[in-house]
DNA sequence: ACCTGAACACCGTTCAAGT
DNA sequence: ACCTGAACACCGTTCAAGT
């Protein structure tokens, strides 16, 4: 008796989010996510209608574990700063989902509780629902776009140097000197991708809101 | 004689566009793109090393039509904003590809332009590398979030009461109720979805830079 | 009810060959 | 130099069947 223990979307979920850490979305393939389970490719079927259903559930999964409603800070701007952070940190630890963030996704079940709460706590610091919700798109489109980036430019941005290198790769050998606005503005770049300088975007919009 | 123009990198990706814009990036298939272009699939490959190396050139490519460098506002504010505009136009406008932009993407020429003149542009208002780099940084990533949450939440944002449907049926009959909070916001959030929303944003960075 | 096995209509890509 | 044709090792998904 080889040890099957029953399928479930979650354990379905969590093999892909494995295969997925290991090698990327497209490494994800149901064949392979079967024979992970020790099933047959058919028997995945039985809980997700096709393979879009299976990685938009990653999604969820993912937003699901770092609970960024699941703290209770007093002061609303720290309630905030952690939400987002977490949220942030979730997307950086998975980053081959961040470019399901610009799919036609629909809203699960846990990205609509960080949005609830989050409103919610808005609308409680004394924000009218209209303040709230665009304070609200400015903090999300901002982390994902800080992710987004982050994701892009990982590699270049780590070592100033590489990024001078690769201009010179991609446009000959006076790359540097072409585009010397970015050359200038090399060195600092990489610290934009820090967590800490997210945290800190994430303060000056909040810091910018319309007084309650 | 047939007529068969010869090939190149492109009139490849222009062909490839016209078919990502038709059914996305999962309709682009080198068989089919071959097809397009009336020839045979191994014929793509003298130009192209991989199919990734094509759907990179996309965003290039639309990064180039909408040339984010190309005018000449005297104001410098006006000139950002302008440029993040077009960015941010060109993105909506071929919402298909919004996920490469969380990819690990290299830098490409058009790209570097594009960064390259607004870094200028920023220290040429007074700004200092490191301001402007981190001045570059907000506005990149706020354009690349709400050009995500948009394509993400199109549908449900067009219409108010398609998000309480949508709650409903995701959450069970009462989701409106239990999701208070996104339901009093859910009237306003539709507006933020807006090029004049984003240029709004854009601003708002703009007018709260350290002061040059 | 839940899973399997075989099959279908596709993929991207390699290789050897044509002109 | 540039393109073709056939083949390889895969895909997601359907269908009929097993237990």
């Amino acid at each position: 008796m080889p040890p099957r223990p029953k399928l479930s979307r979650e354990k379905i979920l969590r093999a892909a989010l494995a295969i997925v850490g290991e090698d990327g979305l497209e490494g994800l393939t149901i064949r392979r996510l079967a024979t992970a389970l020790g099933v047959t490719p058919m028997a995945v079927y039985r809980h997700f209608e096709n393979k879009a259903e299976i990685t938009l559930g990653l999604l969820e999964v993912i937003i699901g574990d770092a609970a960024p409603s699941d703290h209770q800070e007093q002061d609303w701007r720290a309630w905030i700063l952690e939400s987002f952070s977490r949220m942030y940190d979730a997307l950086v630890e998975h980053p081959a989902v961040i470019p399901l963030l610009g799919t036609s996704v629909s809203f699960g079940r846990h990205a609509l509780e960080q949005m609830d709460s989050a409103l919610g706590v808005l609308m409680g610091a004394g924000l009218d629902a209209e303040n709230a919700a665009h304070a609200f798109h400015s903090m999300i489109s901002y982390t994902i776009g800080a992710v987004a980036i982050r994701s892009a430019a990982q590699r270049q941005l780590e070592d100033p140097e590489r990024l001078i290198e690769l201009l010179d790769a991609t446009l000959g050998e006076d790359g540097g000197r072409a585009f010397s606005s970015v050359a200038a503005a090399a060195p600092h770049m990489g610290s934009f991708a820090s967590r800490e300088s997210f945290r800190d975007g994430i303060r000056r919009i909040l810091d910018h809101l319309p007084a309650p």
